[in-house]
DNA sequence: TCCGGCGTATGATTCCGATCATATGGGCCA
DNA sequence: TGGCCCATATGATCGGAATCATACGCCGGA
């Protein structure tokens, strides 16, 4: 989730650098898994899509972040990798890496230590969906999600993206906020978002 | 998730084993980490509670699971465990682990695919939580959770707690399979439940 | 420059899960 | 054995999010 600084230089060195067009796979669910990724530029989201055609976000992705840790226990991904922006990806080889967990624990640590936010990352995701309104769902995510200064947010990308990362239709999203926002609960300007009673 | 027989000698022999009364706390939301945990016999939950009160399941541990392992890397916890039935566990300390992770290579790669197992199984369950209606979402569960021969689960707990688990209300879990028992998609047996149109 | 697509926005309506209420049977403890 | 608690179950009602529909403005490409 963090740029991975703790990746050593062999890793580093074998990694692949890829570009994506918005809207662009990076993998299927059910292809085989040949490594992790970082994102570089833009954003990836992770996403598995249900018989129904609705599709569930489980992970987005920004420059920074690393994608699809988890597949290099396993042999093939399960789930979408799309590109939601144009957008450049590094793929770290699933040989070398293993190879670099077998040989340095630092490394291993370190990679142990990811997986472990990652878990928690996706636990708190779990409790957001677990709240019903809407109004309280958008709440959860703010208070989470606030900046330094705890009063603004910043959203990462379009109020329908995140609309899709909360679990709501974007229409709920709209009215939320606009509700929000009349109430005084928050102050919006784009996609920065000022938490707190109007002052 | 699964037994941890891959955890050294030396780091089973420093567990320490605790029985846990129904209902009883194992730690709290923001208590010291100490380690991490085997659940031995009995089941435990991690929850949040948020202001409303209303609780959020993360995890359910049987027999066999491992709990709070992420918080090996944080100095507390960031949910409260709590025992759903009498329980036994087995707390393995935090700086036996860890010094077990800088040691042993093996060790590390099998923690960090536990780890990794665990992302997935979180994914999933958010997976589940974006599907809106209850039946699809039983549906769903009972698909991924089938034994061998792909038309019985036998559920962990009380339908009670797998209301909690899908992130329904007991009543709309308790309508939904009756529902589906007598549209004949499932067949039930107390909480043994066989899929399928009944033949 | 004009057109088309998409994000944003809002209205009307529907649907279904949450909530509140009540009932029953089984298990456990006194 | 009696009483209590709890899981299971079902009915009635409500609220709010999903759904369907429509509209507007912006941006990029033809």
């Amino acid at each position: 989730m963090t740029t991975p600084d703790w990746l050593s230089p062999t890793v580093r060195a074998a990694a692949i650098e890829r570009r994506l067009a918005p809207g662009q796979a990076l993998f299927r669910s059910g292809s085989r898994s040949v490594g992790f990724f970082e994102v570089v530029a833009g954003t990836v989201r992770l996403l598995r899509v249900d018989r129904s055609g609705r599709e569930a976000v489980l992970q987005t992705a920004s420059a920074g972040d690393t994608l699809a840790e988890a597949s290099l226990f396993s042999t093939a991904y399960h789930c979408d990798a799309i590109a939601a922006t144009a957008a450049i990806v590094r793929r770290y080889p699933k040989a070398v890496m293993l190879a670099a967990l077998e040989d340095d624990p630092k490394i291993a640590r370190a990679f142990a230590a990811m997986l472990a936010r990652q878990v928690m990352t996706l636990r708190t995701r779990l409790e957001t969906r677990n709240i019903h309104s809407a109004r309280d769902r958008v709440r959860h995510y703010l208070t989470i999600n606030a900046g330094a200064d705890r009063r603004t947010v910043a959203l990462p990308g379009t109020l329908k993206q995140f609309a899709a990362d909360l679990g709501l239709t974007h229409e709920a999203l709209y009215r939320t906020l606009a509700r929000m926002e009349a109430d005084g609960d928050i102050a919006r300007n784009g996609t920065v978002i000022r938490i707190g009673r109007a002052t």
